[in-house]
RNA sequence: GCGAGGGUAACAAAGCCAGGUUAAAUGUGCAGGACUUAAGAUCCUGUCCCGCAGGGGUUCGUGGGUUCAAAUCCCAUCCCUCGCACCA
């Protein structure tokens, strides 16, 4: 977009060549002076504001800019508003990606080189094979995207506090995540268990989504069988099923013709499985004495007993049973499955077993009437029978009745089949066998199945005593917007117990059990409070070679510590930064990051903290998309921050993001809307290079425009007192600009009017366009830098509310000449208004009071009138005569005749002027 | 399935929480005009329908309801988007 054209340099006064310098240079002064470095001052009113730290694992694009840049622009607004406000950053680098990606750069793979190649591109980087190459380093990736990220954020004229920055690999801050988990284990927040998860066979690693084959489109979840031992002379069958309770109406087992199947024992215990099933349950963390195979025709020799109901039933061969799914054993509920009922029908079966539950009668849901209805035959009619089954075990769960058939007679679905699991597994005649939802293979081609993780740590937030704190501590927070308190309530309520470390990437080892690195998300809740005191908890770090675990505590719950003389300073430093500053003002980020992040944020303050330490708002900040898409590399809608900046400006995109959508709501990147604020401030731009200090009294409109701007003013001040920020910036730039536009129009003096509202516009503008604000702060106000001014009072007698009024009372009359012209199609050569006659005007409160009796009696003929048109008068108690005859000349100029104002006088049986509606003749 | 958010004129997008001042901001697009040698840029006007006097009619996913009054509140219904855990 280039918007620096053509030969009439001086209208467009300023080039992007200009722009950036201009940019840059403030950015290298703001950065000299270390203007955004607040030091600690009791006597101001201090205001914490962070937005997550970035993962450092590539560029950022614009849909990352935006958060950041509505943190800043709410930073600098604070800071305005007389707050020493400090906006801190640092780099999350835990976890795998990062590893990952060294790994796949040693390996050469070929998308992620391109990927990397692409990134380095863009940062300019020279030596793009080098720098690639320290890339199989993974601290070598965090190191060189930290430095990228600054570099941008930089750009953007971010007001950020660098010298506070930390890493989370940093071994200062690792030793205070280790404080963090010896404070939850010491509580009784941290516990241990099994923990089932998506596992590749093949490369014996945990999977997520995204290294499943369409798992992104596809989701595959894990499922949780319960495995039911069926007792014969020899050996058990185990069959699996997600429906326990119906155990009381099993006929028969079914086993695949087609299968592999081994006998097992474990101890005394013998038990038949499919093959599949074995490594399942390997990977499930059971342990077999010996396994043999076993032959089919060896299993349908026994008789089997069903667990509770001690009813014996025998083995028969089902070509629909999948030898790979669960056990590979089925056991057939005919009279609440549609396939064993098609199956026991084929196999000449006439005898079913009454059903064990009930639904309401109005329902088509039961296995006969869905069978009939679908006109299911056999069961190759695949999709009929998915259907069906679908249809039947959602009425069933959700409206089903266990009857009298069962010792549950009563009880709910949902009930029985917890109660019937919970007997089985407690009796030892069934255990839990994990399956995936579908068949499903990582995206090098290995198996994924379910395993279990021993002895996984957990941070218990299922515990209620802790929800209890949370759900206080969300009662005193302010959300923006507010529905958010609703939302975070209930994610408190839905939180389990949460794997808090694996055995693989990077991060802080688990104090308690080395072996364990802790997790990503849970390593990052509290790190906000290390902000307040980076630099003096690193210096006690490099002197001590540790925190450990005492001092942390002294510093961050106020315990005593005896501290070493040389650190005493230190500490007691550390300890005033943390105490001043701690307790986030505000915390902004995405909505993707309120049922874990934010929720863990909120959980773990509540754990560890209290009182003014504890987060005070949160504010949530819309997706973005690009073109109209969700942004991707697949979509080729990826605009990385650098791209933008040199494009356009960082004005520009501060201001598309200030303006584009509401902090809440989704934006998209939209390069023509992009264009709009580039033109809109190429023309602020104009105004304030071509601006030169002018005095003077003020007429009429200009008047007008110092009252509309105060009122501008005044909302742009409590709209951004609730984040309010497109509002507020809507009214203090977009319409103060159009402002500025009709003043011109109407003959008003633009730099007689700047003068008046200089100071105060630059200030309201400087949290969108920082940059551009300073320049013109320095060439036109002062040499102090506008990014620290206050906010100056609304001066005495502004908004002149009635001077706003009387301009909207020209513009209504306009607008009805105009309206009169379009219904008539006269083109005036004379247009005559005449104001209301004194007489109606003095009555006119009677009238409008309804107070008849009042009316002088040789006026009252006028009532009739006023009763027909009375809904058509606003009342405007200005004075008409004057203020037309001022803008007579604006009235003239616009229509491009002569216009006559004249005061009225009652006229009988014809049409009168009334308050705020004059009569209106063209001719 | 569960939870949340949303469906507004050609398009994008406000308004809805606190019902009337809303035919409904704003931007884009489109049409006409001004300026200009011309183009661009800029500015003005118009952009649901009807109207020879400032007016009237019909609109805010669909269907009901509450109310003197509903885009705004309630109920039902259809459709769209997002989150649902080990992934940062």
């Amino acid at each position: 977009m280039d918007y620096s054209c053509c030969s009439c340099s001086l209208d467009h006064a300023l080039g992007d060549a200009m722009t950036s310098d201009i940019e840059k240079k403030w950015q290298d002064r703001w950065k000299k002076d270390r203007i955004f470095e607040p030091a600690v001052d009791e006597s101001r009113k201090k205001f914490l504001i962070t937005v997550p730290w970035p993962y450092t694992s590539g560029s950022l694009h614009v849909g990352h800019g935006r958060t950041y840049t509505l943190g800043d622009i709410i930073a600098r607004y604070k800071r305005l508003r007389g707050y020493n406000v400090l906006f801190p950053m640092g780099f999350h680098q835990s976890g795998t990606p990062v590893l990952s990606i060294a790994q796949k750069i040693l390996r050469n793979d070929k998308s992620t080189l391109s990927l990397y190649t692409e990134y380095l591109q863009q940062y300019g980087e020279k030596d793009i094979p080098g720098r690639l190459k320290s890339f199989t380093e993974p601290a070598a990736i965090a190191e060189y995207f930290s430095n990228a990220i600054i570099n941008d954020f930089t750009l953007l004229g971010f007001s950020i506090d660098w010298s506070r920055r930390f890493t989370s690999a940093e071994p200062m801050y690792q030793d205070f995540v280790s404080w963090q988990f010896k404070k939850l284990n010491s509580k009784g927040f941290l516990t241990r268990g099994d923990y089932p998860l998506l596992y590749s066979v093949d490369d014996q690693n945990p999977v997520g989504e995204d290294d499943i084959k369409d798992g992104d489109t596809d989701k595959v979840t894990i499922e949780e069988f319960t495995a039911v031992k069926f007792k014969g002379r020899d050996f058990s069958m185990v069959a699996a099923s997600l429906r326990p309770e119906t155990v009381y109406g099993i006929t028969n087992l079914w086993i695949s013709p087609n299968g592999k199947y081994y006998l097992v024992s474990q101890g005394k215990e013998k038990m038949v499985v499919s093959d599949k099933c074995l490594t399942k349950l390997k990977l499930q963390g059971k342990e077999f004495d010996q396994i043999f195979s076993i032959s089919i025709s060896e299993i349908m020799k026994g008789e089997f007993e069903v667990p509770i109901t001690g009813k014996k039933v025998k083995v028969r061969l089902a070509d629909f049973v999948d030898p790979d799914n669960a056990s590979g054993v089925v056991y057939s509920v005919p009279a609440h499955s549609i396939m064993d009922y098609i199956a026991l029908k084929i196999s000449g079966e006439n005898s079913f077993p009454e059903k064990i539950i009930e639904i309401p009668a109005s329902s088509e849901s039961t296995v006969e009437k869905l069978v009939f209805k679908l006109g299911i035959k056999s069961p190759s009619d695949s999709d009929k029978i998915a259907e069906a089954t679908q249809l039947l075990y959602k009425d069933e769960f959700y409206s089903g009745i266990m009857n009298g058939l069962t010792p549950l007679a009563g009880k709910t679905v949902q009930e029985a089949r917890s109660l019937v699991r919970e007997q089985l597994i407690g009796q030892g005649l069934a255990f839990i066998l994990y399956e995936t939802s579908r068949k499903a293979e990582t995206r090098s081609g290995s198996e994924v199945l379910v395993a279990v993780v021993r002895n996984q740590w957990f941070i218990d937030y299922s515990r209620q005593d802790w929800k209890d704190e949370s759900h206080l501590l969300i009662e005193s927070m302010s959300f923006y917007p507010e529905y958010l308190k609703r939302i975070f309530h209930d994610s408190i309520d839905w939180l389990r117990q949460r794997p808090c470390a694996r055995k693989r990437g990077l991060g802080t080892r688990l104090p308690m059990d080395p072996d364990w690195v802790i997790e990503s998300l849970s390593d990052s809740t509290i790190y906000p409070a290390v902000y307040t005191n980076a630099p003096q908890l690193r210096s006690i770090y490099e002197d001590k070679g540790s925190l450990g675990f005492d001092l942390v505590d002294s510093i961050f719950s106020d315990s005593s510590y005896k501290s070493e003389d040389r650190l005493y300073k230190k500490v007691i430093e550390a300890k005033k930064q943390w105490n001043y500053w701690y307790g986030v003002d505000l915390r902004l980020t995405t909505s993707p990051h309120i049922s874990n992040h934010l929720s863990f944020y909120i959980m773990n303050h509540a754990a560890l903290f209290s009182g003014s330490k504890l987060p005070r708002a949160i504010s949530i900040s819309g997706t973005v998309t690009s073109k109209g898409a969700k942004i991707g590399k697949s979509k080729g809608n990826v605009v990385s921050l650098l791209n933008v900046v040199q494009r356009y400006s960082a004005d520009i995109y501060r201001l598309f993001v200030a303006v584009g959508a509401d902090i809440s709501t989704d934006l998209d990147w939209n390069e023509d809307d992009v264009g709009v604020h580039s033109k809109k401030i190429d023309q602020f731009v104009q105004i304030m290079e071509s601006f030169s200090p002018a005095k003077g009294d003020l007429n009429y409109i200009e008047e007008w425009f110092i009252s509309s701007f105060f009122s501008r003013l005044k909302l742009f001040i409590s709209e951004m007192d609730q984040y309010g920020i497109r509002h507020a910036y809507i009214s203090i730039f977009h319409e103060v600009m159009n402002d500025l536009k009709y003043l011109e129009r109407r003959g008003g003096r633009i730099n007689i009017v700047l003068q008046r509202i200089m100071k105060h516009w630059l200030i309201a503008l400087s949290p969108v366009i920082p940059h551009l604000c300073e320049e013109y702060w320095h060439k036109h106000v002062s040499d102090g830098y506008v990014s620290l001014e206050l906010l100056s009072a609304i001066p005495e007698g502004y908004p002149n509310e009635s001077v706003l009024k009387a301009e909207e009372y020209v513009n209504r009359i306009i607008q009805d000449i105009r309206e009169i012209m379009k219904a008539t199609g006269i083109e005036p050569k004379k247009i005559q208004v005449s104001v209301v006659p004194d007489q109606i005007r003095d009555i006119f409160p009677f009238l409008a009071k309804g107070e008849m009796g009042k009316i002088p009696a040789d006026v009252k003929w006028v009532i009739p009138e006023f009763m027909k048109i009375r809904n058509l008068i606003s009342q405007f108690d200005g004075d008409e005569y004057s203020i037309l005859e001022s803008s007579k000349e604006y009235l003239e100029s616009t229509f491009g005749c002569k216009v006559y104002v004249s005061r009225g006088s009652p006229v009988r049986k014809s049409k009168n002027a009334w308050p705020g509606r004059p009569l209106i003749r063209l001719e």
